[in-house]
DNA sequence: CGTCGAACGTAAGCCAGCACACAGAAGTCC
DNA sequence: GGACTTCTGTGTGCTGGCTTACGTTCGACG
């Protein structure tokens, strides 16, 4: 493996750096070619297909995932069979990143989304090659950070604001890659925001009247951000026109 | 200000290091008494009373604290008013951190809980004496996975589990410090699970006559920690005697 | 040792969103 | 191009916990 395939950064690639465009974070951005290959030796890569089980509460092995392609959903199963996605991790990302540090999650799966390409990391290599490095470790510290801060804010929404409010917010949140398209079913939207996937289906119909939003199948295409971040806030749930309960 | 009061350890003391013994991790543990000393030049002490704001939206000083001595409350306010919890920080724990790291929070609250005694850095300060030592850094990516942990378990309580059951696991978590006194009023507690206070009185007074928990004005005696968490897994909101709606 | 504010206790009514139960549409794999 | 699967659309109860509206009790502080 090639120290690249670790590193993203403007070293005149074509359409492998596109896969990397995303990431908002990348913990290697402060090294150099050479320093990426030495970490690179002791890294492997994996592809999985998707619906793929990364991380289950059984299989605990300790390990830090930083995400090359595709899309993982981590998410926590309750027993009665309902789950609940806590983070879909875009290329670039890391996860996985509590539980290589001494901590263990209770019963948090990882699947993947699409076919993606992961790299895995021992506990030991962790931290030997990554938290030993202060700029590595700094990155890691703030990809932590925005993953605190994405937590807190859906925490806030989930417990504050109604339903049709949390969808518009999580679609604003979601449309601000791919160019506005949101690339999930009504049920993976509906595990993201914490209900179910027949009130999704619903409020994804009243968006669509109103022309906030563009239906096709798997896929959610946002018009209008603006006026679904104004509209979580407002708490505005009346319909658009007379078919359903009035607003509260 | 002395390097001691920045660093916990085993360096003799006996009053002082009471006020640490809680920290599950101090970000300086890893660095010898010179250097702490050297970082400790640069950061100011200050003395709050209870109820004092540390953070608001509109004071956005980006700088990262560190408890030294009370409680502090993380909390997100809704346009109606409404409050929700989304950590209580203990000392030798820190917070505004993400922040710090080129973030802003939205719009996240910190109180003082309890007269306490916060360490202020700036924001070079952090990224100058911290987050340049991978020891600490390491330290801080620690704090933050931790909190990640529990804000994921928070998260898919909320959404997963009845009011009942996350009181319960609520108070199962709080019980590990202190010798399982929560010293929290009804209403502080709502606000940590996402309920009312009326609804926190009336699920506490159902544990009380399980002879769970015993209950004081502002504080909260549990009894059982394992009964608690089973109660939380069985999703069981029986009431004990024939006074409540039945269970579902 | 009385007064006052905060915390606690209780109860009736209501409604958002879930559970359940189908029907149609859109891919997709032979 | 037909059969099958997955996704989407829609309606009808039902109910947990919020809302509202009080009364009570604790503890602090003069």
């Amino acid at each position: 493996m090639e120290a690249d395939a670790l590193r993203s950064g403007a070293s005149g690639w074509t359409l492998p750096d596109k896969v990397w465009r995303l990431s908002e974070v990348d913990i290697f951005r402060d090294l150099g070619v050479a320093e990426v290959e030495g970490i690179a030796q002791s890294a492997q890569m994996k592809e999985v297909s998707a619906g793929s089980l990364l991380i289950s509460p059984n299989q605990a092995n300790e390990v830090l995932f930083i995400l090359k392609k595709g899309r993982v959903r981590l998410y926590r199963l309750a027993p009665d069979g309902r789950s609940l996605t806590t983070a879909i991790i875009e290329p670039g990302q890391i996860f996985g990143a509590m539980l290589a540090m001494g901590q263990h999650l209770d019963d948090t799966y990882a699947e993947a989304l699409d076919a993606s390409v992961v790299c895995i990391m021992s506990r030991s290599d962790v931290n030997g090659l990554l938290l030993a490095d202060s700029r590595v470790a700094a990155r890691i510290a703030e990809v932590l950070g925005a993953r605190v801060l994405d937590l807190e804010r859906r925490l806030g929404d989930t417990v504050l604001m109604s339903v049709p409010a949390r969808i518009a917010s999580a679609l604003a949140t979601l449309a601000r890659v791919d160019g506005g398209e949101v690339r999930l079913t009504h049920e993976q939207l509906a595990d993201l925001v914490g209900t179910t996937r027949e009130t999704t289906t619903k409020v994804l119909g009243d968006l669509r009247q109103r022309e906030l939003v563009r239906l096709r199948r798997g896929r959610i295409q946002v018009i209008d951000v603006q006026a679904l971040i104004q509209l979580s806030r407002d708490e505005d749930l009346a319909p658009v026109t007379g078919g359903m309960r009035g607003s509260h």
